[in-house]
DNA sequence: TTACTATATAAGCATATGCTTATATAGTAA
DNA sequence: TTACTATATAAGCATATGCTTATATAGTAA
């Protein structure tokens, strides 16, 4: 059964260039950068980018609509990671980023590990 | 003898995601996957894209500004060709382009080798 | 229920982007 | 020089983008 729409080689190019879009913004790159790792909820991201909540919340839902991240709500949290299994393109993006630990040192940032289930301390 | 700037990785990575901006654009996506094969002038690629010449040329100083591609005049035409041979997250993201024929017949385009310096019929 | 936390959505705004047309520049050819 | 061709630059414009603040929604905990 074909649940997919058929596209044609045309609008995969277009939508290759999207994709590639979401990738050319900094905070966009990085995130997924940080993502390479392990999975993020939104306040961790409102921490290391220092940008307000929707601000990120906006970052995540474009990313979510072209399948490059997927979320998963684990009680009040909603965690994101990457879905790029079968988008070759992106991976070899992020293949020439930094890991966490140096972007996190790049940014004076500390791994806060905001969100995690035993933290009191959290946003 | 240093004749470049000095940056550091956060000015790294934001050089790294201005160049996948640009990319990030069907149309200079498509021209950077052309430009696989061989070299194009600026009226090829008017004819090809439907934009207006300078439209064309915006988008090649923008790619230039980059490094992305380089120019070379030949007479009264500039030649342009890629320049990603230290750039492999650009090589990357190309490789998963089709080639110039298959672009080129998915635009109903022929290969019309304007700029050939034997062809009078040129743009 | 009420009070709280985390996230999403809506609306607004300043700036960036991709095109256009008009014009300037660089080279060729008589 | 003059006439021509190819390309670059300038200016303008409609739309896209990345943020903001205000508010709605979803879940937790008493």
């Amino acid at each position: 059964m074909e649940t997919e729409l058929h596209f044609n080689k045309l609008d995969q190019m277009t939508e290759l260039a999207e994709q590639i879009k979401l990738l050319g913004d900094r905070t966009r790159l990085i995130m997924l950068a940080l993502l390479k790792e392990r999975e993020w909820c939104v306040c961790d991201f409102v921490e290391i980018f220092e940008i307000s909540q929707p601000g990120i919340s906006q970052h995540m839902r474009k990313l979510k609509s072209h399948k490059i991240v997927k979320e998963e709500r684990r009680g009040q949290w909603v965690y994101y990671s990457l879905n790029i299994a079968d988008k070759p393109h992106i991976q070899a993006v992020l293949d020439h980023m930094p890991g966490s630990e140096e972007i996190l040192r790049m940014m004076n940032k500390t791994e806060s590990d905001c969100c995690s289930p035993g933290n009191d301390s959290c946003c």
